[in-house]
DNA sequence: GGGGCGTTCGCACTATCTGCGAAACGCCAT
DNA sequence: ATGGCGTTTCGCAGATAGTGCGAACGCCCC
């Protein structure tokens, strides 16, 4: 009896298989016909309609009238704002990053921990110091790459490093990426003694990006500060942008109390 | 038997239960505890942490270190950013966008049809002429006041339009947003005369919006071309508007074939 | 050391979900 | 009209997967 090893371990399994038709949908940029996820999934096609019906229902997917392919639909939508709206930051926070950027001309950043990975929580730019093209509030990617990144894989130890790279991954970005883990340590020893990460090039080309730590009252690293400059202006004001980014952080250190 | 009457209808019940899961804590700011979401959900306390388990291990759901309430987590984020790609329109229909704003110094939309929703597809902005603040891309809210909701509402028949708003409901955003379902009646009527909708002051105050129909080989309306600008500035611009929506929507609907 | 949560575990029950097959539907081309 | 093909719905019987309850466990705070 039971030869076939037990699923996956937790889940109910409708959920997870609805989330994996959500998912399988997502991927695919023109949608999907109950046919295909049938297949994809290995499930019968009463199966599969009916939990198309379900989805369709809750508006997370919909169809194109006279259409037969199901693509993502409102509520999707409407889950991703909710993300947003939980990240934003309060007034106060988001004047000291409107300050910051003020101050160094450049766009200001803050993150936080949220979970086990890293969110953009708010971006401060204008139309002459826009933000970064890929950097957008949400879950931020590669944080091997980034200041921010290496500021807050610092603040934990090398266990919880290693099994966030094992999720993550450490793709290269740029032909500066620090793919390896031995020099990546190396580096997060450097960020642990300077309290400031520095990242240029490796997260996207001519860029380069300052950060600074966001600390609980206790102590606790909860997030970061940084700015982003282009690469060949850092070396004249590292010393500037390091100053701005340390008194951005220990603001909202400040602000965030409760 | 069965006094108890036969739940919603459709669905697969631990697929709703788990979407649900995902509106309740999306909708609390900070997220929310495992007895919360039992209570409000009425499931016992072992049904919930399955979920939650489920909802955790897909990255659905997370928490803070320490911390007992679940928050939305990373996999919500990458569904939502899903859906903002399978939105974005190809790079000849872009362009069209982007000249139509060159032309009339205001922010250019395009709008399709999603399901049976209106979904913002594009939005060809600049610093100066910044997009509508409210406006994303997305699905469309109010679209009963906006010039492009109105427009593309007015393509289909009066039973559609009944169940649109039956759906969406008709919430007065503004002084002027027309609420009553009669006079929205007769606005398409003129809009279906005029092909062309306008709106002023309807979606935000200060603001006016004019679009025109994009249309499928066929000659099926699929989607509208919008602009918006101040509303003291349409009086005298509004023939100019008219010439340029109507010409932008002309050559989007030759760039989608199909 | 004693509450008060928050979380996990075990178990027995059955409602819920599944798969299969067949039938209804809609569409297209012949 | 007619026949075929792909899509979608329906019914049914079986049993898996999901459920609720109760209790045990672990933890923090009082």
């Amino acid at each position: 009896m039971s030869a076939v090893e037990r699923r996956s371990g937790a889940g109910i399994q409708s959920a997870e298989r609805a989330l994996r038709i959500l998912e399988l949908v997502g991927a695919a940029p023109t949608g999907l016909t109950a046919a295909e996820i049938a297949e994809r999934l290995g499930l019968g096609q009463s199966t599969t309609y009916r939990l198309l019906a379900t989805l369709q229902h809750e508006d997370y997917l919909t169809r194109q009238p006279g259409e037969h392919r199901y693509i993502l639909g409102r509520s999707v939508d409407e889950l991703g704002r909710a993300l947003q709206v939980q990240l934003v930051a309060t007034d106060p926070v988001r004047a000291v990053l409107r300050a910051l950027h003020d101050a160094v001309h450049a766009p200001a950043y803050l993150t936080v921990f949220r979970g086990d990975d890293i969110a953009v929580a708010h971006i401060a730019d204008s139309p002459e110091h826009p933000r970064i093209g890929q950097l957008h509030v949400g879950f931020a990617e590669a944080s091997h790459t980034t200041a921010f990144g290496k500021l807050m894989l610092a603040s934990r130890d090398d266990a919880a490093v290693a099994r966030f790279l094992e999720r993550r991954g450490a793709a290269r970005l740029t032909a500066s990426s620090v793919t390896d883990v031995a020099t990546l340590r190396e580096q997060l020893d450097d960020v642990r003694a300077q309290q400031l990460a520095v990242e240029v090039e490796e997260y996207l080309p001519k860029l380069a990006c300052i950060a600074a730590p966001v600390r609980s009252p206790a102590g606790r690293v909860v997030g970061a500060v940084s700015v982003s400059v282009s690469a060949k202006d850092l070396p004249s004001r590292a010393w500037e942008l390091e100053r701005a980014v340390r008194r951005g952080a220990w603001q909202v250190s400040a602000r965030v109390a409760g």
